[in-house]
Order: structure tokens, then C-alpha cells, then sequence
DNA sequence: ATCCCGAGGG
DNA sequence: CCCTCTGGAT
């Protein structure tokens, strides 16, 4: 009976998983969530910003917009006009300034506007699904309800041959089952870390991966067959 | 499956 | 130009 995975001798997936979660642990030691926050309410809300855009650019603006519009109240009390400019650079931003709006007066009527610390709770708020609240309950409460899969986790769980699945809802499963539930939450951080600096969508630097003796996807880097400009001095 | 949407990199 | 960035709703 032949596997249907090409194995290259390696441990089976739970193993595989463990080595990848250790080995980026060493490479990516001071690895965190990246962006600004000063309570659970501006959590959420840059966590929603996030979407589709570097947190980068999310943490340019928050500063200004929490200057404006310091907690759920300031927000419940604002039409979503007015929250627009703010959060304008991040994108998607009429979306995202209604459901920021949305979500604080639902917050404000049903937990006093602070952010709930459920599940089930932060998927009612409009604008929030398992992604923001994963990130919401491991950043700011330490509960490791699941694991975040966003663009990151979902690319390189599937170069690394984590999980078979492609829809992040999936993923999510195939990866809980991978490892402690303790790890979840490092684990998607450090996938992030690891997406942004070397397994790069569009081109990943298999050269300089540290985990290419873990990957199925690892190519070697495409030789430059440009023509080469020859310096003057290396003639005779 | 499609739409929302700006900014930066190659 | 095209692709990508810690997605979510319809």
C-alpha cells in the first residue's frame, strides 16, 4: 500500500508539524501580534482593519483615529461617514467603517461596550469572523479558542504540506488538530513572521528558508540566466 | 463566486 | 501594468 503523500522520509504530519513549530520558534523568538493596541476594544477594531492591508498601514492610522474615537461609545455615537477618512488608507474602508460602527452599538447594547471574551459572542458583531476573533481572544485574553488562518497561514500550511485543505475554514481544523491547543496561537504567528519575511507570496526566498528540508514546496532559487554585465577591470 | 478598496512592490 | 496585504458579507 503506497502512501499517497510523498514523505522524503519524513515523520509522519503531527512530528512534521511539532519540528516546524520549534524550528520557527528559533528563527522568530520575539515573534508577536503586530499591531497597536492599548485595550481589547482597539484590538478588535485594528484586527478589523487589517483585512487585506499590512498592519503596517493599519497602525499608521490608528493613532489618529483613536485620538477621535477613544471606545465603543464614541463610535456608536458616529455615522460611519465620519470614521471613513480615518480608516480610508487601509481599504474596503466604507465596509470597514460601518462595521466598526455596527459592532459598537452592539457591543454597547449587549456588553456594556466592552469586548466579549466568546467566541460565539464576537461572531455576532458584524465584520467579525473566526479570524479577527482568533486574534482578539489569544492577543488580548490568551485564550486559544483556534488557530487564525489569514492569507499567511493559509499560503504556507499549504507549501508545507501542513494541511490538505484550502478553504481557511478547514485549514483551521486540520491545523488544531496538529498541535497543543497551548501552541495555536505562536503558531499562526510565527507562520505570519515566516510568510512576511521569507515564504513570500508572490516570491518566496527558498534559497534562504530555514525549513526547506521540511517543505514539499521547496524549489531551489531560479538560476539568473540574464546576461551578465562584465566590469571593465576583470579584462585584460 | 463576487464584491469591497487603498497603497506599495516588482 | 499586475500582484499582494493578519477578510468578511452577499
Amino acid at each position: 500500500m503506497m502512501p499517497n503523500v510523498d514523505n522524503r522520509g519524513w515523520p509522519p504530519p503531527p512530528q512534521r508539524a511539532a519540528l516546524i513549530f520549534q524550528h520557527l520558534g528559533q528563527l522568530y523568538p520575539d515573534a508577536r501580534c503586530s499591531l497597536d493596541w492599548r485595550n481589547p476594544f482597539q484590538l478588535l477594531v485594528a484586527t478589523m482593519l487589517s483585512a487585506q492591508c499590512t498592519d503596517q498601514r493599519v497602525n499608521q492610522v490608528t493613532p489618529a483615529l483613536f485620538d477621535r474615537f477613544p471606545d465603543a461609545a464614541s463610535f456608536a455615537a458616529a455615522e460611519p461617514e465620519q470614521v471613513e477618512p480615518y480608516v480610508r488608507p487601509t481599504g474596503f474602508y466604507r465596509n470597514k467603517a460601518r462595521h466598526i460602527v455596527s459592532t459598537s452599538r452592539l457591543l454597547l447594547e449587549r456588553h456594556q461596550g466592552r469586548v466579549p471574551k466568546s467566541m460565539e459572542a464576537l461572531l455576532e458583531c458584524p465584520g467579525v469572523a473566526r479570524k479577527t476573533a482568533n486574534v482578539v481572544l489569544a492577543t488580548a485574553y490568551g485564550l486559544n479558542a483556534g488557530v487564525t488562518v489569514d492569507t499567511h497561514v493559509r499560503r504556507l500550511s499549504n507549501r508545507l504540506g501542513l494541511v490538505a485543505a484550502t478553504d481557511p475554514a478547514r485549514i483551521e481544523v486540520e491545523l488544531m488538530a496538529l498541535l497543543p491547543q497551548a501552541d495555536w496561537d505562536l503558531l499562526s504567528i510565527r507562520l505570519i513572521f515566516h510568510g512576511r519575511a521569507v515564504c513570500k507570496a508572490r516570491r518566496p526566498a527558498c534559497g534562504c528558508c530555514h525549513l526547506a528540508d521540511l517543505c514539499p514546496s521547496h524549489r531551489p532559487e531560479p538560476m539568473d540566466t540574464r546576461p551578465q554585465r562584465v566590469s571593465p577591470l576583470t579584462r585584460i
